[in-house]
RNA sequence: GGCCCCGUGGUCAAGCGGUUAAGACACCGCCCUUUCACGGCGGAGUCAUGGGUUCGAUUCCCGUCGGGGUCACCA
């Protein structure tokens, strides 16, 4: 009796390894190109360093005209939510980054090497489980949970290293035929890779982005197989990688310690081992210490957030490979308005250690990316946000004309206004330019320098009725206020009112303020000239009206 | 605790033995025909620390301190 025996004892049904690497043959690319992967498991929730991750994974295998595949990491089925693949598929898929390969949907996939769901695979791990049993590089274990949980405490109370190893590896030496005769009597058990390492030896590695490391070689004989018949992380990763010629392996850098075991597990399987490139995580400033962003701490640790928050796509990204390669700022600076995706995305240029978070940094990128859009771009999106999540500004957007008008007030000219920063700003920043708003609620009218409130309604009354025209371009209209200015003792120049203060009362630009908040309400606004032309005479004489019984 | 990684201004960071130590966000001031925003100009602010090595260390080595990761039949 042998290990053969053995094996085909445990997982008699199992197909030869032969079948399995003939069916996923070495993928046909051109030189270079690399194939990467983002393998989440479908807990209900896109953490934004899971979204960073597959984003940078992905722009390594656009760049090299490589493969970017989706697969999912089902194998706890303690951990299984409903819905939880299609949660992933549609985040990538709202940042526009849907893979080439893997899932699509809940159940649907594209590509050759699948499936690409980890519990759909359970027969080709027990086909490579069943490889390692009849060569003796894994064993099965008949430990319980508890023995294992005794054993760990005595390995504590000794001081010495935890784990499943050497002398304290019970199972590892039990004979063939000891084991055979417990598996016919039923016990139950599960599999565990035969380590052939030694902690007192070193290895090297170098990792794309850490650079060199040196760890002690793996000695803990993990589980492969659990008592439920499903891999564990390690095993699936060595199998699945190498059978969908991964030839990249971009992962979140808790898994660098994981090297030693991995490598080793690779080399025992008899697989050519990936590249492997450990991103560090995006952290977050939590009273003067650094931890990652945390899921249930951390509001903007979720992709969901980024959507409902309706801060723009294209900025999330850009800030997220601003993050990856610093360089991306000085060449965004430099090409303003090429695409993201032609800047040249270095794998090795990310940075050693976790970045903090920076949502003000990101909120600023966002007021970027939507200055350059056009009204159009700007209505479009506005309204596909509202429709989910502002029924309020959905209806303001119902007249897209006049939307249009709104939103084009400052914008498509060399130096484009720069104030919304995410679409739920957006109705805060055009409310005032509809008149249900505006008159559904007591404004306060706080005119700054101009007290007198007189002078106020006569700078209205005079304003409208003397100066005001629809036709005038921006030129007379300017010119008109400063003449109102003068009309009424201000100073038309502001640089005059500066040189000789005793001589006016104020000057046009304190006149200007008073229109622009009987106008508004509000002591900021875009350029008021394009915000007369939008709202028209009767608009601007009815608000003045409303503004001049305020006074009373 | 063992093992591993990291440490440049408030934040992201460039830098690879000799630099006035880039740039961006944030902050402050000035200018930009009248607000705000944009833009322009200027400013404040950093090489964790102690030892080496060297003619010279932010850059190389060691220690210390600080931060992070990992030690599951979770991924």
């Amino acid at each position: 009796m042998d290990y053969k025996d053995l094996a085909n004892l445990i997982f008699p049904d199992a197909k030869d390894i032969s079948y399995y690497e003939e069916k996923y043959p070495e993928r046909n690319l051109p030189e270079g190109a690399i194939v990467t992967r983002f393998a989440p498991s479908p807990t209900g929730f896109v953490h934004i360093g899971g979204l960073y991750q597959a984003l940078v994974a992905r722009e390594v295998a656009k760049k090299t005209g490589g493969v970017f595949f989706l697969r999912v990491e089902d194998t706890d089925q303690k951990r299984e939510v409903e819905n939880g693949v299609t949660g992933i598929v549609n985040s990538l898929k709202d940042f526009d980054m849907a893979p080439d390969e893997g899932m699509i949907t809940d159940t649907e996939e594209i590509g050759n090497y699948g499936p690409y769901k980890q519990s759909l695979r359970k027969e080709i791990y027990q086909a490579y489980a069943k490889y390692l049993i009849s060569q003796g590089k894994a064993y099965p274990c008949f430990c319980t949970p508890e023995e294992g949980e005794e054993i760990r405490k005595k390995q504590e109370a000794a001081k010495v290293r935890t784990g499943y190893y050497g002398v304290w590896a019970k199972c590892r030496n039990i004979t063939v035929e000891e084991a055979y005769k417990k598996i016919e009597n039923g016990e139950s058990y599960i599999i565990r890779f035969k380590s052939p390492g030694r902690e007192d030896r070193k290895i090297k590695h170098k990792d794309i982005i850490k650079g060199n490391v040196d760890f002690p070689e793996n000695d803990q004989d993990i589980v492969i197989i659990k008592a439920d018949g499903l891999p564990t992380y390690h095993f699936a990763h060595a199998v699945d990688d190498h059978l969908m010629r991964t030839t990249h392996v971009i992962r979140s850098d808790e898994w660098l310690s994981s090297v030693p075991l991995h490598l080793q597990l690779f080399h025992e399987l008899g697989f050519k081992a990936p590249k492997y490139a450990h991103i560090s995580p995006i952290m977050k400033n939590d009273n003067g210490n650094k931890r990652k962003l945390s899921k249930r701490k951390d509001p903007e640790a979720a992709v969901s957030y980024y959507k409902e928050e309706g801060i723009p796509v294209n900025a999330v990204k850009e800030y997220l490979l601003n993050i990856a390669n610093s360089t991306f700022e000085n060449w965004r600076r430099a090409n303003p308005d090429k695409s993201m995706d032609e800047f040249d995305f270095q794998l090795n240029k990310m940075s050693v250690s976790g970045a903090l978070f920076d949502m003000v940094k990101l909120l600023d990128i966002g007021k970027t990316v939507i200055s350059k859009m056009t009204a159009e771009e700007v209505y479009e999106n506005s309204l596909k946000w509202a429709e989910e999540y502002d029924k309020e500004l959905l209806e303001m957007l119902q007249d897209k004309e006049y939307a249009l008008r709104v939103f084009g007030i400052e914008r498509g000219n060399k130096k484009p206004r720069k104030d919304i920063s995410k679409w739920s700003e957006v109705k805060y920043n055009i409310e005032y330019m509809y008149d249900d708003k505006f008159y559904s609620k007591e404004q306060e009218y706080q005119y700054q320098v101009i007290a007198d409130k007189e002078d106020i309604e006569k700078i209205l009354n005079l304003y409208i009725e003397k100066y005001y025209n629809d036709n005038d371009d921006k030129q007379t209209w300017f010119d008109k206020i400063k003449e109102l200015a003068g009309e009424m003792g201000y100073a038309k120049e502001v640089k005059e009112f500066k040189a000789n203060p005793g001589m006016y009362k104020a000057h046009v630009g304190d006149v200007s303020t008073v229109l622009r908040i009987a106008l508004t309400a509000r002591a900021n606004t875009p350029d008021m000239y394009e915000i007369m032309q939008v709202l028209g005479k009767d608009r601007i004489q009815k608000r003045f009206e409303t503004a001049i019984k305020n006074l009373k």
